[in-house]
DNA sequence: ACAAAAGTGTTTTTAATACACCCATGA
DNA sequence: TCATGGGTGTATTAAAAACACTTTTGT
């Protein structure tokens, strides 16, 4: 399936069955030059002067009248990005009245899907993709660019909301599972590991403390590969297995308050 | 305002802007005789062979068309209990195709709303509360019944799973944050606590590390009541200080992976 | 030989766990 | 006086935190 417009130009197939009332949007994390990032796609609108105008939004769309929330959120990640299987994860539901309210929006929407939308309750999702395999050919189509989460720019909606209800539950998810392999290439240098944690949380870790807890964790696979071309010790490359985490995965989790 | 039927009814209220997509879910905890409970309202339904018929629903309504999420979730939740200011959380939204798929639920539907209903997308919602406190008027008018966790009968639609996703956040919310207070009446004892904390996480706890972890935190308020007429050594009762617990609050929580 | 990041151990502090008896009350 | 549940302390173990130097490579 290919957009022309946006992700939100499938509306506009024919014989394609919308909810206009429901969206689903995705958070996409990537990871990369010691950045969190996230997918944002351009957008032009004609501002109230005529004026043709660029800012961003997040990947998203309406659903079709059958189809399932956590669905229209793969599609919608998979169109965009050629990717299936990511982790991808519900996170919060945003539906404030006045969410659609900005003349811009309202005018792009109907440019966008012939209707005069106010109100839809939107389905947030983030996904956690690593940057390397992330430039597909759907992407760029779609005018998707990875963006700092440190300059978000103007964005439509109430996206920058949900951009960072998304990272906060990014952050404590982070703390109670290890889903930083997500975000990297398949194999990795536990440094790399190390500053996307205190990327994402917004700290620094002892580096001493931070490799003896991952490699007390069984999953943690050394490769025989190491750096090279890098002018200092080469680390080793690492890989993240998750049938064996799958099997030692504590059950009982303590207590936090 | 007053619900005549159920608490749906008030979609037939004149002047009230349903949207028909769209509705909230609330999951009421509550706690008494060492047993978690679920708030549910009755419901009548004739089945396909013309018989009448009860069962269960969570109270829940459809939002009207200007009306936020959250907010919609504390007036279902007022408009039942007469209670504001409770804690009340939103953990999820349901919106597989099928959830309205049986026939009694349909025609339950139909009778309710006048509308032909089949595809509604459900934001969901955990509120704890104080048995002690909830059987007001409106909740008895609306047929609503505290019924064990470990008994819940036939729901409607897919209202056990949702019971069931709400019972897993309040459990992971129970570990990592004080709430167990939000569901004991003002003052309470150790052991009330304890038993509350056994119960929501279906394991036994060391009652002296149970004390002493408790105790430690400042917000646990000690009174000067004993308990009275109990044929063993009189306990304690405390309060929970949510300011204190505010101010003390620690930021940073540990990794648990 | 120098710069730059990788890798490594020990000590201290803190939190979690395991465990058994006396106390105050009503019946 | 007995049955019932309330309340208490200590020793052990496990995890977290603090902290500084040597190693390997490219330039």
């Amino acid at each position: 399936m290919i957009d022309f417009f946006s992700t939100l130009a499938s509306m506009n197939v024919p014989g394609r069955n919308i909810n206009p009332h429901i969206s689903v949007d995705c958070v996409i994390f990537g990871f990369s030059t010691k950045m969190l990032k996230v997918l944002l796609i351009g957008r032009e609108y004609t501002n109230p002067e005529g004026k043709l105008q660029k800012d961003y939004k997040l990947p998203g769309d309406f659903i079709a009248n059958n189809e399932d929330l956590d669905l229209a959120a793969s599609r919608t990640l998979e169109e965009l990005t050629g990717l299936k299987d990511i982790y991808l994860q519900q996170f919060a539901f945003f539906g404030k009245p006045d969410r659609i309210s900005r003349k811009e929006d309202i005018e792009w929407l109907k440019n966008n899907t012939g209707h005069d939308i106010h109100r839809v309750v939107t389905a947030a999702y983030y996904s956690l993709i690593s940057v390397t395999v992330s430039s597909s050919e759907s992407a760029i189509k779609n005018n998707a660019t990875w963006i700092d989460i440190q300059h978000i720019p103007h964005l439509a909606f109430d996206h920058s909301t949900i951009i960072s209800k998304g990272l906060a539950h990014l952050q404590g998810k982070l703390r109670s599972e290890p889903i930083g392999f997500e975000l990297l290439p398949e194999r990795f240098t536990i440094r790399e590991l190390q500053t996307l944690y205190e990327v994402i949380l917004g700290c620094t870790l002892d580096n001493r403390n931070f490799r003896k807890k991952i490699l007390k964790s069984k999953y943690m696979v050394q490769l025989e590969e190491k750096q090279s071309g890098v002018a200092h010790k080469p680390a080793y490359y690492y890989r993240f297995d998750k049938n064996i985490y799958e099997k030692y995965k504590s059950a009982s989790l303590g207590f936090n308050f």
